[in-house]
DNA sequence: CGCCTTCGATCGTTATAACAAACAACGAAG
DNA sequence: CTTCGTTGTTTGTTATAACGATCGAAGGCG
């Protein structure tokens, strides 16, 4: 159901998911209850319009989600960098070559996926289980605009390098320099999915986009 | 039903809400999920020894928490000062005024009341409204321990001064001495916090606790 | 006397039907 | 032709009953 199947201003009908599942109303409505406490999803007016809806994206809000990812996933990762022990690495260094590997045969969908396992590995480091879980939420509320870009998503070494260094700070024990590698990945991808998502007009810049905003109004 | 009516540890059972209320199973059953969801309440194994819980606190949590706090409710602050104009900050002078004259006149109550408000009004200069959310999210998951702590709270000058030199930075628009005292607020606080509440035996310290964990056990 | 099985009570979950709100389409009056 | 009221449909919400899982206590067996 998170599988990126829904878009960006999508309805979503309880009764029709529930009949597609063959269950009944109860669980569906929990299901996206819950989604919507955290607020990866939205409560659309209730009456013939109602529905849940996956947030609209624009450019200050997303903006906003990748300021808020550099504060906390850079705490973790320097806190990270303190607390980690040389024998966890091993994992970082195995998911880090087989991803370096899987940018050269542009395989695009596995290395998202070590891509994400990599960052939770490295945060996991850092002991914080209620940041873990912010973290997590914010990946969610990102989701809608990476799903729908991630076709055109070009796999590029820049973000492999500035892994490389984060990899780096944590054996060194350097808490700063982790953390600024990470927040210089997320900086990277976010200026990068930025410009793939705007100019596939899939974010809403309704200020200073580089295409008349047509589509906005609806 | 936010008004610390429940203690960290204590059974919230759905039927007897309800029953309290006078409603039935399903609203209950929403508000306690949503709850949950929002980590404010944990789910307690089910059948017989069901119900939901509002968490346990234990100073590394406590602590975990405050670290965040100092990240969220620092950028907020830096960027406050970055976005507001002289004309948002009568709102804070008056509060900070009001504040000031509560402390003289040990008037706790109000005085809490005032002290959050002080807090989100600075915030929501910010122009973050995600960001607000986690900090409100944030400051529900200290609530457990702060309610069981202020009858036994008192009113420290120390914090009434960081509050000064908060908004003092945010009228010189000084982001980084906004983030610093917002901090060093949240630092200050948390440590008395931490030594009330420990000294109550309300936060569990296993490791190093002052005393011997008699009570850890139950 | 101790341990394992079994039964019963408790409590969250699911299903189903009735309810309420809200939007849209239709029709009548101006 | 426009505008406002009405009605019908859609969709989330609430109530109620049946279900399933789990924990504790009682009773039988070693």
């Amino acid at each position: 159901m998170l599988g990126g199947r829904f878009g960006p201003g999508e309805r979503i009908l309880l009764r029709e998911v529930a009949a597609e599942l063959g269950i009944s109303l109860t669980p569906v409505r929990d299901a996206v209850n819950r989604l919507i406490a955290e607020h990866v999803l939205e409560r659309g007016s209730s009456g013939q319009g109602g529905g849940a809806v996956v947030p609209r994206m624009d450019v200050v809000r997303f903006d906003e989600l990748l300021t808020i990812r550099c504060d906390l996933e850079g705490r973790a990762a320097a806190r990270a960098a303190e607390r980690c022990a040389s024998g966890d690495l091993g994992v970082l260094d195995e998911l880090l070559a087989e991803m370096k590997a899987l940018i050269r045969d542009q395989n695009l969908n596995v290395y998202l996926d070590l891509h994400r396992r990599f960052h939770f590995e490295l945060y996991a480091l850092a002991r914080m289980p209620i940041l873990e879980g912010l973290i997590e939420n914010i990946w969610l509320r990102c989701g809608p605009v990476l799903t729908y870009v991630i076709p055109d998503y070009v796999l590029l070494e820049k973000g492999s390098d500035l892994h490389t260094a984060a990899l780096s700070a944590l054996r060194a024990g350097d808490a700063d320099a982790a953390a600024t590698a990470i927040r210089q990945d997320i900086r990277e991808a976010g200026r990068y999915i930025v410009g793939l998502a705007d100019a596939a007009g899939l974010i809403e810049n309704p200020a200073v986009s580089h295409r008349p905003q047509a589509h906005a109004a609806s």
